[in-house]
DNA sequence: GACAAATGACTGCCGAGGCAGTAATATCAT
DNA sequence: ATGATATTACTGCCTCGGCAGTCATTTGTC
């Protein structure tokens, strides 16, 4: 969870033409998708989003205990990640707890009801994974996993501010 | 563009624990975040979205040439392509011009203008890229467009359809 | 202690995508 | 030819995420 992702600066960004490059974009947009709407279809019958299995899933591994917390997470708007804790805790899945120290804070806990249906979620969520991983080794999911860890950590560094130089006037 | 991606169907779906396969998810939805909030940022100034710089750029290489094509290319909705083609022709970028042979088509073609700014907005588009993709290798970035081609293959085929069988009632 | 700045949860507003439905046109079966 | 079906573009409606602002609370400074 707290694996460096070395990031060999000294290489020059590739020296592939730039259609290929953009390409990738393209990529992970579509697998992207696939991912989402499958899941979401798989979750309808639990009333479910994949977001807000997510949130439920973070909270019961302890990966973030407040709204706070899950929006740093997930990189996902503070206003949105309320309504998303609205619905889980309308549906008896979470549990808002005020905290005594600080009294800004609410702790979210996963309630009995949550608690119960996660393994049948999650039983969910790597059914689709695995359908889209189908065919790939072990060692490529691995190398997956770091390239994907990669380019995030790339895109958190400050833009390297290129300056735009001539004639960049339109 | 027509490359088969091979799918070993026969070996099974990798024998990693659910928590591992689960977090390609997860890596996925920031990886493309990062991407797309970078992208749309540095499009600001051009008052262009990174959605409607794709739609130009398909449309510049051929890639589609209708607001259907595109929608099937892209996976999109085609009621959001509608709106979308409608802010570039209101831009001056693209051009609606009805088909004579099928009246029900509407051929999209990349107006002047558009065709001018393409330069600018693909080096825009290769820059977020390419930062993203700082330290890879290409023999890195094509193996990560090849699984990510592979996901999309996987993701398009029926699903495995497991019978519920034992203990699925709630 | 008083004030400013920061933090956390929350709310209203806006833009965008997904869905369902419509109108026009084309295709196909009979 | 006629009717059923499909396809294309397009339009409301709904939901959801992002943004900006609010309120309460905490922390830091003087």
């Amino acid at each position: 969870m707290n694996r460096r992702y070395a990031i060999r600066a000294e290489s020059r960004p590739s020296t592939q033409p730039s259609e290929e490059v953009l390409s990738v974009g393209h990529l992970m947009g579509r697998a992207r998708a696939s991912l989402l709407s499958r899941l979401d279809a798989e979750l309808e019958r639990f009333g479910l989003t994949g977001m807000q299995f997510a949130v439920l899933k973070h909270l019961a591994d302890g990966a973030a205990r407040t709204a706070a917390d899950l929006s740093r997470f997930m990189q996902y708007d503070t206003g949105a990640m309320t309504r998303i804790v609205d619905r889980l805790e309308q549906r008896g899945l979470v549990r808002r707890e005020r905290c005594r120290d600080d009294r800004r804070v609410v702790f979210l806990r996963v309630a009995p009801a949550g608690r119960a249906q996660l393994p049948r979620l999650m039983a969910v969520g790597t059914r689709v994974l695995e359908a889209h991983l189908a065919g790939f080794s072990a060692a490529e999911i691995t190398a997956l996993k770091e390239y994907l860890g990669r380019m995030i950590a790339n895109g958190q560094l400050p833009p390297h501010n290129q300056p735009p130089s001539a004639g960049a006037a339109a």
